[in-house]
DNA sequence: AGCACGCCGACT
DNA sequence: GTCGGCGTGCTC
């Protein structure tokens, strides 16, 4: 018996099968889809079964071993990543590779591996006199004693070899890190009369999309429980998708004293060995749920009843940084289409296209208009920060600290958060907040510091740097900057006698961290806590009846179509974190711009408002959801190289796709990379016939291309 | 990705 | 002339 083997190397150029016998020892193992290791070209590699066949056409090596014989791809998933090739136009390997969790490397029986990597040391003992780029993999040396083999090699992989063949340097292996995680049991509140109405909807109407647009606080999460249980009770399982579940412990809480050991929870703090447990419980049907990020949404479950994807306005839900680019809501639909089975999208800001594909019935729109405890939204002010930077030349309108002090004397919570999304170069005015944009797309122009111009980086328009504003005429443009550090320290000058709490970045990074202080926060432990996006989402404290924004214009300012979104969210978000019990809550939002619309329709927590009028800016600029995006990132070490191919790639785009704006192509945001240069070209179409067999020609022309990466990401997020 | 093969410049 | 550096191509 012969077997047609996927191979899984780690570059792109080889996605084909190759076959292998089947050693009579592994006839009975060897099933479509198992992963095994084969003999390749002097050395092991893993792939995955494809096809099973009586005979070959070429002289065959042996398949060595099957690596995991309890975990395969099933009917199910061998189809879907068939589909996401199709969908993403990336290799098939890469496709399986997202699907299963890299610890099934492992071999069978290892519950904790240690991960290592290759590094290296100087060999004092060898003596010779370098060429140049064996020199610069030298000089890596300098300060440092050991060097990990990728860093060499991405140098010169070449220069690296002949370093080794004359021992000049000392190969060692290093450890990496692990993690782990826990659980627990309780009980549930009865549903409110909208929560009851949702559910028996989706009951009612069953395999179908749902969007469940439910402001903050209106109880979402115990509808998804609700639905969950349904299913259980039919006996089959659900998937639970969270945008980063290391954000959402309070969450992951709820779900373990409702359900238990049922629950799996695939977090990015699991170890490999926790992880492949995980993985065991889910693919026996000893878990029942899954509650993950991103990849989660391909758990091998057999019998799917429910899929929810909580905050479906995330970006997170789509992969931007490696191949294949899949949008995990794309993949929930198809494997719900598979199961017959509902998809929930919820959130209290969908995203603009998800709401209008509910508003065209594309998807059932279900609405959770009220708060569970009969709350109201929180009395949202506006501070024109403009006027107070007149009068106080702090960052801390009067009305913030009034109010602020109001509620510590009150005996409740504060919650602060400084919008540090955006804080890249862009040129804003100190004086009046204007913010220097394209004239060709309304996209904030970045900063090139070495140059001193502005750049569009969607279409290439450039801009010399002027001194003074355009708008006010006062020279006080500056990009300008300020931590959570400093904050913190000025609110402790400020109330000397009050606990305040950072929490950003530097503060959580810790294992565990992020978790004691949300729970020494809810102890009351603290008066105030201070923080980034970290603070705004999915937190629910119900002493909390003051939320102020610090600076609400920051992420109006990134380089970004959807920068109007990401600021309305996030501020409708964050606000949605006052006055989630009994007691009333209240907003003020910092800004430059009061009167911007994704700043003022937060404060009649108009949603509808707010989307009505960006969904105009997007008709007229041709974003999505009216038009589609493709963006291709074209990448090399050569510079001329780059940019003779990227213009050439443009002139062959053109050619072929005529109903489609080309725009570029124009430096990358960030456009030097470990000396790397990327361009990127963007497509704009509503319907182009030809956009798919032209985009499969460039990735096909240039996927074996080693001076030159092509690299292909339709409805892309980020550019 | 590795490794062989094969082409071109530097040196016994 | 040969040695060894680096680009090209193949791997069941």
């Amino acid at each position: 018996m012969v077997a047609s083997v996927l191979v899984e190397l780690p570059t792109k150029n080889i996605d084909r099968l190759f076959d292998y016998q089947i050693p009579p020892q592994l006839e009975e193992k060897i099933k479509i889809g198992v992963r095994v290791e084969v003999p390749f070209s002097s050395r092991k590699l893993e792939g995955f079964v494809l096809a099973i066949k009586d005979s070959s056409s070429v002289e065959l090596k042996e398949i060595i071993a099957v690596i995991e014989e309890e975990i395969t791809l099933n009917e199910e998933l061998l189809s879907l990543g068939k589909y996401i090739k199709k969908e993403t136009l990336s290799p098939l390997i890469s496709c399986y590779q997202v699907m299963l969790p890299k610890a099934l490397k492992a071999k069978k029986g290892t519950q904790i591996h240690k991960k290592y990597e290759t590094y290296y040391r100087l060999n004092e003992k060898i003596e010779f006199i370098p060429n140049s780029t064996q020199k610069k993999i030298l000089d890596c040396f300098l300060n440092q004693e050991v060097v990990s083999r990728k860093k060499l090699m991405e140098i010169s992989p070449s220069s690296l070899k002949t370093l080794l063949t004359k021992q000049a340097l000392i190969p060692l292996q290093k450890e990496s890190y692990r993690l782990s995680y826990e659980k627990k049991e309780d009980i549930k509140p009865p549903l409110t009369e909208d929560q009851q109405k949702v559910v028996r909807t989706v009951e009612k109407e069953g395999a179908k999309t749902y969007l469940l647009w439910g402001v903050t606080g209106s109880g979402k999460t115990e509808v998804y429980m609700e639905l969950i249980e349904q299913a259980l009770k039919k006996g089959k399982t659900s998937i639970v998708l969270v945008p980063e579940i290391s954000l959402t412990p309070q969450m992951i809480e709820r779900f373990s004293k409702r359900f238990g050991n049922q629950i799996a929870a695939l977090h990015s703090a699991l170890s490999d060995g926790e992880r492949y447990d995980e993985w065991r419980r889910i693919y026996r049907g000893e878990a029942k749920i899954v509650i993950g990020a991103r990849s989660a949404v391909f758990a091998p479950f057999q019998n799917i009843g429910m899929i929810i994807v909580d905050e479906e306005h995330s970006d997170s839900y789509k992969q931007e940084d490696s191949t294949p680019h899949y949008s995990a809501i794309d993949i929930a639909k198809k494997r719900a289409e598979y199961h017959h089975c509902p998809v929930i999208l919820g959130s209290a800001t969908p995203s603009l296209d998800s709401f209008a594909r509910a508003l065209k019935k594309r998807y059932h729109l279900l609405v959770l208009p009220n708060r569970v405890h009969k709350q109201a939204l929180p009395e949202v002010t506006i501070v024109d920060m403009n006027q107070e930077m007149k009068k106080s030349h702090s960052y801390f309108s009067r009305v913030l600290l009034e109010k602020i002090n109001e509620t510590f004397n009150r005996g409740e919570q504060v919650i602060l958060l400084l919008n540090r999304r955006g804080y890249a170069s862009f040129v804003t005015c100190k004086n009046c907040g204007y913010t220097m944009k394209c004239p060709h797309c309304d996209i904030t122009l970045t900063y090139h510091k070495t140059s001193s111009v502005l750049r569009c980086h969607y279409c290439g328009y450039a801009t010399k740097v002027q001194d003074s504003c355009p708008h006010c005429h006062e020279k006080s443009l500056s990009n300008l900057g300020m931590g959570t550090q400093k904050i913190e320290e000025d609110l402790k000058k400020i109330f000397p006698e009050r606990k305040i709490l950072r929490m950003d970045i530097d503060t959580t990074s810790k294992k565990g961290m992020h978790r004691k202080m949300i729970e020494s926060f809810k102890n009351h432990e603290y008066d105030l806590l201070l923080g980034t996006q970290i603070v705004a989402k999915g937190l629910d404290f119900e002493n909390v009846t003051l939320v102020g924004v610090i600076n609400a214009d920051t992420s109006l300012n990134i380089p970004d179509f959807r920068s109007s979104e990401n600021t309305f969210d996030l501020l409708l978000q964050v606000a949605g974190r006052s006055g989630r019990s009994h007691k009333k809550g209240e907003v003020i939002i910092q800004t430059f711009n009061p009167n911007h619309y994704a700043i003022a329709d937060v404060k009649n927590h108009d949603y509808y408002k707010f989307y009505q009028q960006e969904m105009q800016i997007r008709k007229q600029l041709k974003y999505p959801p009216y038009y589609y995006l493709v963006y291709i990132k074209l990448s090399s070490k050569d510079y001329t190289l780059l940019e003779k191919e990227a213009l050439k790639i443009k002139k062959s785009l053109e050619k072929y796709l005529h109903h489609t704006i080309i725009l570029g192509p124009s430096p990358a945001y960030v456009f030097k990379v470990k000396d790397t240069y990327r361009y990127g070209i963007i497509l704009k179409y509503q319907q182009e016939e030809a956009l798919y067999d032209t985009l499969q020609r460039l990735e096909e022309h240039y996927k074996s291309q080693k001076l030159i990466k092509v690299d292909i990401n339709l409805n892309p997020i980020h550019f």
